[in-house]
RNA sequence: GGUCCCGUAGUUCAAUGGAUAGAACGGAUGUUUCCUAAACAUUAAAUGCAGGUUCGAUUCCUGCCGGGACCA
């Protein structure tokens, strides 16, 4: 247990014994003290003196005088401004902290580890992925991770969309325009070759509505009879069919993306313990459609369609099998929800995917609830907003997609360059200085990526977005690095004796005592951005501590010990906080 | 038409109903005989509008204005 969890519980208790009244621990508000007043921590009052009957005056000294009491030893002394009731923890007890902690376990303990599975990525066969994939792969990774830390057991997994009309629309510009070409004799990117035959398919497809149009035909009707078009729905019906040759075509093309997907993933450090493919799962729904039908809990139109009505429970009505028999999107995902339960018996089943399909995983889980199915109650969408540019959203036909591959090329570049001009690390060799390079250029992608709460959509400037200084991983990086350089002179066998400390030194012992509970939240929120901003304070005060005390020149042997401790403890909880990002920290940069 | 989300310094982001709304970038000014200046210190600058609830509202409620998403 924490320092302010203590306090709540000293709180509830001292409550109770004073005045018979039961209060939640989890009622009472602990506040880090605001500076400008003396103190560490501060228990808000106000919430307490109606239902106590007590002013603030009063109830804060009554309070104040039994906590001190009950915890004796740990808190020193109290002061009551207004209705915040501000206690001094004593000196010895951060002292017994920083000697105490251990650099190797900074985490939380869980006494009830859970299994979840994170869905993330999900990725279409027919386009290379962009920025907005990498907010995704980003956050689940580092959410996966969180949750690992937290003490839970983590599966992750992936769904590919690998099926349908878009992947026939690449195949059918294949066919037409490439002369069997493949990624191979192009010396492109299997993902990014077979995404160029799909931006061929719609410049194609513009230019033969045009022409049907010059030719008098309506535009709708242009639209429609459009010969690649056509083709491309000749194709998906083949495809249905099983016909051998459209499904090895099929099979050789996503083989490419595949590849192309592999190396990506690779490069920024996604991976997953199961991959899905649609076209394996799509019709699994079927079967719970019929149950549902028989359970009542869908019903049938006069045209034979199947329809949920959920006006019940504020939604509208929806559909889940058309007319000709077909299953809709929804159809798959509970299938493809059962299916994963059965596999992996999750506790809970996390889907990350965008916030445009909120409606749908609420329709999602209010279905599967009602068909009671076991994966049901467990299923939660991390729901993230779009990255936008500074003109807008990214639209792939205007070109204004930034492509995931050369982002994070560029970022590497940058940080190459940038690490160049400081000249810091010219005993490097040239593999330590790509993976360097690597490092730093990822860090600061992700790190600007997560920093921000998921659920809120961002903006990403590609000139402004890209720094190294402040708010930022690399930033982080260098704190690391320096003071890993500075305990590799000083050495790292001390001993430690009782000390006083100085503001500098207590503040960070706070600091670094807050991680687990950081830790805890950003698990129970579903929000690494929680991570981020405290790894990022961490640094920010290690780096005001590095520039006003010195550690290795201490004005005695016991100081010195105490901050080479400091820095221990901040290196180690400085590469927790970023590795749970997807982040590493380098030694030297 | 219905449902949902979002409006905070010039910009990008913080702030479980709590003290004088924090950071970063950009702007201004300083700090390098001493442990890594990708750093540190000082400084100017913001809650869309109008009501309401509350001891206290960026946060909750209502209306309006502006931006976005989804469902037909």
């Amino acid at each position: 247990m924490n320092l302010t969890n203590n306090l709540k519980h000293s709180t509830a208790n001292c409550i109770q014994q004073l005045y018979g009244v039961q209060i939640q621990p989890a009622q009472v508000l602990v506040n880090a003290t605001n500076p400008e007043f003396e103190g560490d921590y501060t228990v808000v009052l106000f919430a307490f003196v109606k239902q106590l009957g007590k002013s603030p005056e009063i109830l804060g000294n009554e309070l104040g005088a039994a906590m001190v009491a009950e915890m004796k030893g740990l808190i020193t002394q109290f002061n009551i401004v207004k209705g915040f009731l501000n206690f001094s923890i004593s000196n010895d007890f951060w002292f017994e902290y920083i000697k105490n902690a251990n650099p190797e376990n900074l985490l939380p303990s869980n006494n009830h580890p859970k299994k979840i599975m994170v869905e993330y990525s999900s990725p279409n066969t027919n386009k290379p992925l962009h920025l907005g994939h990498l907010r995704n792969n980003f956050l689940g990774w580092s959410i996966a991770e969180i949750l690992k830390l937290q003490g839970n057991e983590v599966v992750k997994t992936c769904i590919v969309n690998d099926r349908g009309i878009h992947i026939c629309k690449s195949m059918i510009a294949w066919q037409l325009f490439a002369n069997g070409a493949t990624p191979a004799d192009t010396k492109q990117k299997g993902d990014h070759f077979v995404g160029d035959y799909y931006v061929k398919y719609n410049d194609a497809y513009k230019a033969q509505v045009a022409e049907l149009v010059a030719g008098g035909m309506t535009q709708a009707l242009a639209e429609k009879e459009a010969p690649i078009q056509k083709g491309a729905q000749e194709m998906l019906l083949k495809w249905e069919q099983g016909d051998a040759e459209t499904l090895d075509l099929w099979k050789r093309m996503n083989s490419w993306v595949y590849e192309g997907f592999d190396a990506t993933y690779q490069k920024i450090g996604s991976d997953f313990v199961k991959t899905y493919y649609e076209s394996n799962t799509y019709l699994l729904g079927k079967e719970l459609v019929e149950q549902g039908l028989t359970k009542k809990v869908f019903y049938q139109k006069e045209d034979g369609s199947v329809w949920i009505d959920l006006t019940g429970d504020g939604l509208d009505e929806k559909i889940v099998r058309r007319k000709d028999g077909t299953s809709v999107y929804i159809t798959q995902d509970i299938g493809l929800a059962e299916v994963k339960q059965k596999e992996f018996n999750t506790d809970v089943s996390i889907y990350v995917v965008g916030d445009e399909q909120n409606y749908h995983f609420k329709v999602l889980k209010l279905i599967c609830q009602k068909l009671q199915l076991p994966a049901a109650d467990g299923i939660y969408q991390l729901s993230y907003g779009m990255v936008e540019l500074p003109t807008g959203k990214m639209k792939s036909r205007e070109g204004t997609v930034v492509d995931a591959d050369d982002l994070v090329d560029e970022m590497i570049n940058i940080s190459k360059e940038k690490t160049a001009s400081l000249g810091k690390v010219s005993d490097f060799t040239p593999a330590q200085l790509s993976e360097l390079y690597n490092t730093i250029g990822l860090g600061a992608l992700k790190f600007f990526l997560l920093r921000v709460d998921p659920k809120k959509k961002m903006i990403f400037n590609p000139e402004e977005s890209i720094d190294f200084h402040g708010f930022t991983g690399p930033f982080i990086q260098y704190t690391h690095a320096r003071i890993k350089s500075i305990l590799r002179k000083t050495g790292t066998d001390i001993n430690l004796s009782l000390n006083e400390l100085l503001p500098l030194e207590k503040a960070l012992a706070i600091e670094l005592s807050n991680f687990p509970a950081v830790i805890n939240e950003a698990a129970e929120t579903l929000d690494p951005s929680k991570v981020a901003i405290y790894t990022f304070n961490l640094a920010k005060l290690f780096n005001s501590f590095y520039a006003e005390l010195s550690i290795a020149n201490a004005d005695s042997e016991e100081k010195k010990n105490l901050r080479i401790q400091l820095g221990i403890l901040t290196a180690a909880t400085l590469h927790k906080g970023m590795r749970a990002l997807g982040i590493d920290v380098p030694e030297q940069m």
